[in-house]
DNA sequence: AATGAATGAGTGTTCATTCAT
DNA sequence: CATGAATGAACACTCATTCAT
């Protein structure tokens, strides 16, 4: 019996990871074409097409196309959250000793967010900016937009404990949050359309650097009198 | 006869007037519905309905949907290009005194495209970062592409003068630029998105605002040194 | 009062006139495009385009378009009806000496109705074998059946008397008239379809000759016996 | 097993024969709807009411209308072909003997293939003269010439041969072939406009018979001189 | 008489989603 | 589980025809 168990049980882990695996490929396919034909254009037969699976079987993973999509952007999500959360937990133990270095983790975190997934990225802005937001399920949005909201509210903290240490010139925190995370975004997507006109990304980096740069300049407190001149060429 | 005359040229007068009310009307509602329902979703039924005008009539002043769409961000287009270039003739001639009068004039100028109509502007940035460009006819993406070029040679010709002039500080031009267009049009969308969360905009302006100060404390010459201690609170 | 009345007279030809050109004007637009389009994807906007006219204009003169396109078929029936009558008429006088003559004769009568007009010729054939008639008005359609009515009638009535003076063979004359007159449409067709493909008509001379020496020897009563060899190269 | 094995071919049989049935239900739809309403007129609506199925069930096995109508001529095309090409080869095997032998199994092989499939045929020539042809798909299109140029090349390879064993009269090829075809083709157009005007079919065999005899008569050696009297009543 | 503008009623075609097997 | 087949609901775009002027 107990070897007839471990049978089983040995089959089930196999299934389950073929199931994990089939996801996987549906959620690949299914990133590939958001950027090649965008949401609405592209169709769950292209999505079948790609994984080489019938349509209903992508239906018994994912209950609508919706679902499906919100399903690619929940890595960046918590990625986010994650690398937020630590950044958080470190400016709590007072680890940051000027608030350039804070604020090049800051950057460094959601470049590599970005980096791990960029297509993924692109999707969770490209849903909020367009409003397709609105089109998804009740549940699926609210889920979307309480993330969306903690992110933020762990943005706030970081600058929140950053001041009251001195490693940041104080400020109106909830501004100051959205323009950091609207200027990292801007570049994003700025670079993302000369990328689709171009074909390539090199501006990518050097738009990312700056932007750092003139934001240690603007708000970290170690820099502003020393190391400006060096800057300048 | 020269009553005839008048009087028939008032009638085609009026006729014109009409003509431009309709377009307008349909233009209007194509705006509105582009934010209800997003390009694809929104139909050219959807738009005859709103105007209480049949379907083949809205097709007799715009070839075609992506036409529709692509008239909707004309004005918003060619306002930034004059409000740009009215800069860049100032600072050619030497009008700025400082680089923080300059930065904060580039501000209102982008802001005051976007106050004269914002929904064209979040088109136009929906429309290029969605990739919907690429739906559109070669000759109207055309059309798109070239101004969006035209607008960010200006932008990096005003700020080569500046630098030329000591206004502000020396960088490297194209992501400086890059860097503030998207610390923009960052701004824009995400208190576009707030906004369609929550229903108000109030946190617009002080995005812009601190968005400002932020740059000219990065940039402009005049501030670097002296003025930054009153901002702290 | 004289004056006045051939004043106005002549102004009223004139008028005559100008309506009589506009009518023919479209009715070639029409002719034209029928061949480039076919029927159904013809529009009334691509005539009134051609003829530089507003669409209404045309509405003035032609109640629909099916009857616009009746009126294109008009003259190539009467100029059929008028040859074959004459010929009837001529072989009643007992003008024919051989059969040879006669079917010679009606080849050519056929063939310049053809040459008259041949988009014409090939409308008339085309609105009654692709069914088109049906979709005519009951009044027009009528017109146009009674009008190929007495058309074959005709063809019979001269056949009936080439028999009874021994022109030719005799034969049951319906099929007869029905074989020499699908032979003449059948070649007509065929070439036209050529045509299309390889862009010139030199082939349909040859096949009418070919069509009328073999209709030739097959019927007429002079040839059978004597002229054959000759032929044979 | 064995079981198994056979029953779930026997399901995949049954379901390839359903499928096969629905093509051949949607197929024998569209002929008669062709024939009440012309290729323009008829919908894809009207094809899907009259199968009793959905408009994209349609498009399951046909990727357009034109496919759709294309695959309607496909086998009176193929039977022709076939058809022809018996006799090809009967004709170089030298296996008749007489002029008239030939042409009868020519007229036969060609009212054979008009009698196995009526509508197939006159669609084949509808398509042709109607220029309806030119609507259609590149592909498709030049699909349905190279058919129709090889038909008659076949019939040209018979009347080389014919001549060359004295079985018919040297004449010019090329017109001949085309007479010949003109005349089958022209006769069941005819026939067709009667029958849609009257209803019935009676007239089509008599012309048949009768445009058989006068081709032989025109045409065979073997008929010339002796066996034409008795044809005169 | 002539026309600019308007429109009702289609067209072919697509797509997310659901069953029956 | 997986799938072939089916479909309701749209959608962009067209066209013959009619008014108001």
């Amino acid at each position: 019996m107990g070897k007839t168990t471990n049978h089983s049980k040995a089959i089930q882990e196999r299934k389950r990871q073929e199931r994990e695996k089939r996801i996987q490929d549906i959620l690949n396919a299914a990133k590939r074409l958001f950027f090649c034909k965008g949401y609405l254009k592209m169709t769950m037969d292209d999505i079948a097409l790609e994984v080489r699976v019938s349509k209903p079987t992508i239906y018994q993973f994912f209950k609508t196309k919706d679902e499906l999509f919100f399903s690619l952007m929940i890595p960046a999500s918590e990625k986010t959250e994650k690398e937020l959360g630590e950044i958080e937990r470190n400016v709590l133990d007072r680890r940051y000793t000027s608030g350039s270095a804070l604020l090049h983790e800051i950057f460094q975190a959601l470049y590599s967010v970005y980096q791990a997934d960029p297509e993924a990225f692109r999707i969770l802005q490209l849903f909020q900016q367009s409003g397709m937001v609105w089109a998804l399920n009740e549940e699926v949005r609210r889920n979307l937009v309480a993330k969306a909201r903690s992110t933020f509210s762990l943005g706030r903290s970081i600058l929140q404990a950053a001041m009251e240490q001195g490693l940041v010139h104080r400020r109106d925190i909830y501004p100051l949050n959205d323009v950091i995370w609207a200027l990292f975004v801007g570049i994003v997507q700025l670079e993302d359309t000369k990328k689709k006109e171009k074909g390539d990304d090199r501006f990518l980096k050097p738009a990312m650097e700056m932007a750092e740069h003139l934001l240690i300049e603007a708000m970290a407190t170690d820099w502003s009198r020393t190391a400006r001149l060096p800057l300048e060429k």
